[in-house]
RNA sequence: GCGUCCUUAGCUCAGCGGUAGAGCAGUCCCCUUUUAAGGGAAAGGUCCUGAGUUCAAAUCUCAGAGGACGCACCA
C-alpha cells in the first residue's frame, strides 16, 4: 500500500491507529459538526485580551500541523487559517486523555471546547472533547522549509496544497480570476457555452492537434485546438449576440514554462461590432480580473511593476518592427524582398517563407520581449489571419490584434472574417501552406464556410489565455504553478 | 527535438576518491502555557538506475530514467 514507504514512521502511526481501534475510536468517522472555521473565529474574537478565558464553546476541524508541549498546544489548520487548540490535562474529558498520545502532526481532527486567549496572545480553543476525524498514516514534509521540491509539488499536489500556504493563495485567485471574468460577460449579457471538444477537424488556430479515436464510429477524432469556429456557429445561428466559452484547448507541442499541453482559454463573440471593441473589451475584461483578484491594477511580477491601467499602447506590428529593427515591412511587400530585410537583421528565415511569417518571426526576435507593458500589436500580416477580416485600409494586413504582456501574448482578437468565398481562399491557401510542409497552417472546413454563407452578422472575437493572465496576477514564474495537476511525464 | 544543470534519511540540505552526516519529522525519557517550544538518548540509507575506471566510487567516466532552466516549436 506504501510501497517503498513502509518505514519507522508508518510502523508508528499504523499501531496508534490500531491503539484507537481497540479503544473503540473509529479512525475513519463519518461527520463533525462545526460551528466556526478558523478565520471567522479571529474576527469574531479579535477584541478578546490577553489572558481572558470565556464560556462560549465552539466546534472547530481541521489539520494538525504541529504539536507543541508534548500534546498540550495544537496548531489545526482549516481551509480558511490556523487555530490553535489547547489541551490541558485539566480541562481534556479524562477518558480522552490517552486519545492526545495517539495524534500525529497531519492527522485531521474535530475539537469542542471554550474559546480563550492565552497570556501569550494567541487565541485558543481550550479543549473539552477531540475526536479524530482521520488518522494520517505517512508524514508530511518538514514544517519550516516546507516542500521545495517541484517534482513532487507537481506529482502529488495535495501535498504543496498542505504545506506551502502560497500555492494555495496562488491557485485560489485562479479560481478568483475565472469567477471574476465569468462575473463580469454574465452581467453584461454574454451568454455562457460549450462547445464539442472532440473535434473531426482541428481547426480554429494554428498548431499541431491530439489524435484520438471512437471506437463504435470507427473514425480519428481530434482534441480541440481551439473552440472557435463553434462558437462562430453559434452566432450565425443567432442562440446569442454574445457567447462565451471558458474551457480547456490542447496542443500537441513542447512544454515549458508558459506552455502546458491542456491549457484554458476564455474564447468570446460578439455580434456587431469590430475589433477595436475587443480591445475596449480585452482591457476592461482584464482591468476587472485584476482588481477583484489583486485590489489594485497594478501587480508586481519578477520584480517588474506591470500596470494595466488604460489606455494601453497601440501600436501596429510593422510599425513596432520599424520602430525597433529600423525596417518598414509595408514598404517590402513582397515575400522575396521581405527575406532579404529579415536576413540583413539576422533573422533566419526559409526560402519559401511567406511575406506574413518573415513579418511575424522579425517582430518576435525583435520586439516581442520588449513589450511589458500591456501593448495591443494591431493590424497582422492578413496570411496569417486566415479567419480575420482583411484591414479596410489596407489589404496587406488584417483587423487582428495580439495583446502583449511582459513579452507575452495574452489575447488575440478579429473583426470576424464573414464572407464565404473569402474564407474558403483564405482556407485554400492554408491548405497550399500545409502542402508545402506547414503542418500548422489551418485546415479547411467545409461546414464552416457552408455555415457562413447562410450569413454571419459583422463580429468581434476576442481568446484571452487564462494561465498566463493567472500567472501574470499571482506572479507565477511558471505555468505549472497556477494549473493545478500540470502534464508530467510519469516517474516510471 | 537540442544544450546546461539537478537527483544523498519521510522533508530541507551538507559531504565531492578512503567506515554515510546535520536539522526537522518519527521512537523512548525529562520538562510543562507553548507557537520553528526546550533538554537528553537511541534509531533511521538501493547516496535515482546500470555499466566502467580505481586497491578503494555518493564523489571520476559513459549510458539510461525523472526533473528544472534555456533554445527550437507554440499560446
Amino acid at each position: 500500500m506504501f510501497s517503498g514507504d513502509a518505514h519507522y514512521t508508518v510502523e508508528s502511526r499504523l499501531q496508534k491507529r490500531e491503539a484507537l481501534k481497540e479503544a473503540g475510536v473509529n479512525p475513519y468517522p463519518y461527520s463533525f459538526k462545526r460551528s466556526h472555521a478558523a478565520q471567522a473565529l479571529h474576527q469574531q474574537y479579535e477584541a478578546l485580551e490577553s489572558g481572558i478565558e470565556t464560556t462560549d464553546v465552539v466546534q472547530v476541524a481541521g489539520r494538525i500541523m504541529a504539536i507543541r508541549n508534548s500534546g498540550m498546544f495544537l496548531d489545526v489548520m482549516d481551509t480558511t487559517g490556523k487555530i490553535q487548540v489547547f489541551c490541558h490535562k485539566e480541562s481534556v474529558q479524562a477518558d480522552q486523555l490517552p486519545l492526545l498520545k495517539l495524534l500525529d502532526v497531519g492527522d485531521i481532527v474535530g475539537v469542542s471546547g471554550t474559546i480563550r486567549r492565552t497570556p501569550r496572545g494567541e487565541l485558543s480553543v481550550r479543549t473539552t472533547t477531540l475526536s479524530v476525524l482521520s488518522k494520517s498514516i505517512l508524514p508530511l514534509p518538514e514544517k519550516y522549509h516546507g516542500l521545495t521540491d517541484v517534482e513532487v509539488r507537481y506529482r502529488q499536489r495535495y501535498l504543496d496544497l498542505i504545506v506551502n500556504e502560497e500555492s494555495r493563495n496562488t491557485l485560489r485567485k485562479r479560481s478568483q480570476l475565472i469567477m471574476a471574468l465569468q462575473t463580469y460577460l454574465n452581467e453584461r449579457g454574454y451568454l455562457s457555452v460549450e462547445t464539442p471538444m472532440l473535434h473531426t477537424i482541428a481547426g480554429g488556430a494554428s498548431a499541431r492537434p491530439f489524435l484520438t479515436h471512437h471506437n463504435t464510429l470507427d473514425m480519428p477524432l481530434f482534441l480541440r485546438i481551439a473552440p472557435e469556429l463553434h462558437l462562430k456557429r453559434l452566432i450565425v445561428g443567432g442562440l446569442s449576440d454574445k457567447v462565451y466559452e471558458i474551457n480547456r484547448c490542447f496542443r500537441n507541442e513542447g512544454i515549458d514554462t508558459r506552455h502546458n499541453p491542456e491549457f484554458t482559454s476564455l474564447e468570446l463573440y460578439e455580434a456587431y461590432v469590430d475589433y477595436t471593441d475587443m480591445m475596449a473589451l480585452t482591457e476592461a475584461l482584464v482591468q476587472h480580473a485584476c482588481q477583484t483578484v489583486n485590489g489594485s491594477l497594478q501587480v508586481e511580477f519578477q520584480g517588474k511593476t506591470l500596470d494595466f491601467a488604460s489606455p494601453w499602447r497601440r501600436a501596429s506590428m510593422c510599425d513596432l518592427v520599424a520602430e525597433h529593427a529600423g525596417v518598414q515591412f509595408l514598404d517590402f511587400p513582397d515575400a522575396v524582398a521581405a527575406r532579404q530585410q529579415a536576413k540583413a537583421l539576422g533573422v533566419e528565415v526559409e526560402e519559401g517563407t511567406i511575406w506574413g511569417k518573415v513579418v511575424e518571426a522579425v517582430f518576435g526576435e525583435k520586439v516581442e520581449h520588449l513589450l511589458i507593458q500591456p501593448t495591443h500589436v494591431t493590424d497582422l500580416p492578413k496570411d496569417i489571419s486566415p479567419l480575420a477580416k482583411v484591414h479596410r485600409a489596407n489589404p496587406l494586413v488584417a483587423e487582428r490584434f495580439e495583446t502583449y504582456v511582459n513579452g507575452w501574448e495574452l489575447a488575440n482578437a478579429f473583426s470576424e472574417l464573414s464572407d464565404p468565398e473569402d474564407q474558403q481562399h483564405r482556407f485554400e491557401a492554408q491548405m497550399a501552406e500545409r502542402a508545402s510542409g506547414d503542418d500548422e497552417a489551418q485546415p479547411l472546413d467545409e461546414d464552416y464556410v457552408l455555415a457562413l454563407a447562410y450569413g454571419m452578422p459583422p463580429t468581434g472575437g476576442l481568446g484571452i489565455g487564462l494561465d498566463r493572465l493567472a500567472m501574470l496576477l499571482t506572479n507565477s514564474p511558471s505555468i505549472r504553478d497556477v494549473i493545478l495537476f500540470p502534464t508530467l511525464r510519469p516517474k516510471k
